[in-house]
DNA sequence: AATACCGAACGTCACAACAA
DNA sequence: TTGTTGTGACGTTCGGTATT
């Protein structure tokens, strides 16, 4: 048992405090670190090393709420934002046992949430509706997984109507290709389509690039369109980045539960078996 | 049935971290 | 340095449940 007198890393970088209960382990391949950060109903497992016969469960005491007074929101937001986000956490686990392990349950779980990877998935939120049609995944010889094609289709549909595209809807169709990523965003009602390619790799520069259907830039109202739409992209995009961001948070926390359970039930047979060693080591004495 | 409350999900903004 | 991405925070909406 350990309660630690220097500050930990986490302590010194959260200024919570963290109380340490070490159990020794023979035969025990990980080294564990279970960290609840109750302020973000988060929990954090730390494994590390392939053969320490340690397991180290760490537990954060509640944070005392000093960003409740809403009056200071902007010392709220530094405070908030120097927190290192779960996914900064989940990279600096060093052991491949833990990361192998959640990536396992994320797999599994996405299988679980209805072959992804082969039906398109549809949703309606309010009045627009998206359709994802499966991509195509292309694994070469040497094993390696190329992404391919991913179609998002975003259209105005209203909660009666049979058919996605109506007239007169809005829909803007997103590419994830092998040439970076592209968008097709309507300009008026004519059916003409504004094609975008964002560049991630090959020849085309980095950004945003207007690839297709004619029409001299350059008027003040042009601009003023191009900027609107490149705001549209912007906000397209980061929609789609946060849903996915929520999907992984949902994921990596259920996952971390599950192991938070496993590990307590561990903790709590291993304090049983070290108290019944130490009876029949009293008794040995005696 | 009307209202209040709650939690989940969403869209947006701001900003840190990262890549080119 | 600049553009992109990921994510915390905030406000809004919606559906479910309890209460009146």
């Amino acid at each position: 048992m350990s309660g630690g007198s220097s500050p930990t890393e986490l302590e010194r970088s959260s200024g919570q405090s963290v109380s340490v209960v070490q159990v020794s382990i023979p035969n025990q391949p990980v080294q564990v670190q279970s960290v609840i950060q109750s302020h973000v109903q988060q929990s954090v497992i730390h494994a590390t090393g392939q053969n320490v016969p340690t397991i180290q469960v760490v537990r954060v005491a509640p944070v005392e709420d000093d960003l409740s007074d809403d009056s200071d929101g902007k010392k709220r937001r530094e405070i908030l934002s120097r927190r290192p986000s779960y996914r900064k956490i989940l990279n600096e686990l060093s052991s491949p046992v833990s990361v192998a392990k959640i990536e396992e349950e994320s797999n599994s779980s996405q299988s679980q949430d209805g072959d992804s990877q082969d039906v398109a998935t549809n949703l309606t939120t309010n009045s627009v509706h998206y359709q994802q049609t499966p991509g195509t995944i292309q694994i070469s010889a040497d094993g390696s997984v190329a992404q391919g094609l991913q179609m998002l289709t975003m259209t105005n549909a209203s909660p009666n109507s049979t058919t996605a595209v109506t007239a007169g809807a809005t829909i803007v169709q997103y590419a994830t290709g092998p040439d970076g990523q592209q968008f097709y965003i309507p300009v008026g009602s004519t059916g003409t389509v504004q094609a975008y390619q964002i560049a991630t790799s090959g020849t085309l520069p980095q950004g945003v690039v207007m690839a297709t259907t004619g029409g001299s830039i350059g008027s003040p109202q042009q601009l003023g369109e191009e900027a609107a739409r490149k705001r549209e992209l912007r906000l397209l995009k980061n929609r789609e980045a946060a849903k996915e961001c929520r999907r992984k948070k949902k994921e990596y926390v259920k996952c971390l539960e599950n192991r938070v359970a496993v590990l307590e039930n561990q903790n709590k047979t291993l304090i049983e078996e070290l108290k019944a060693l130490k009876e029949l080591y009293c008794q040995k004495e005696g």
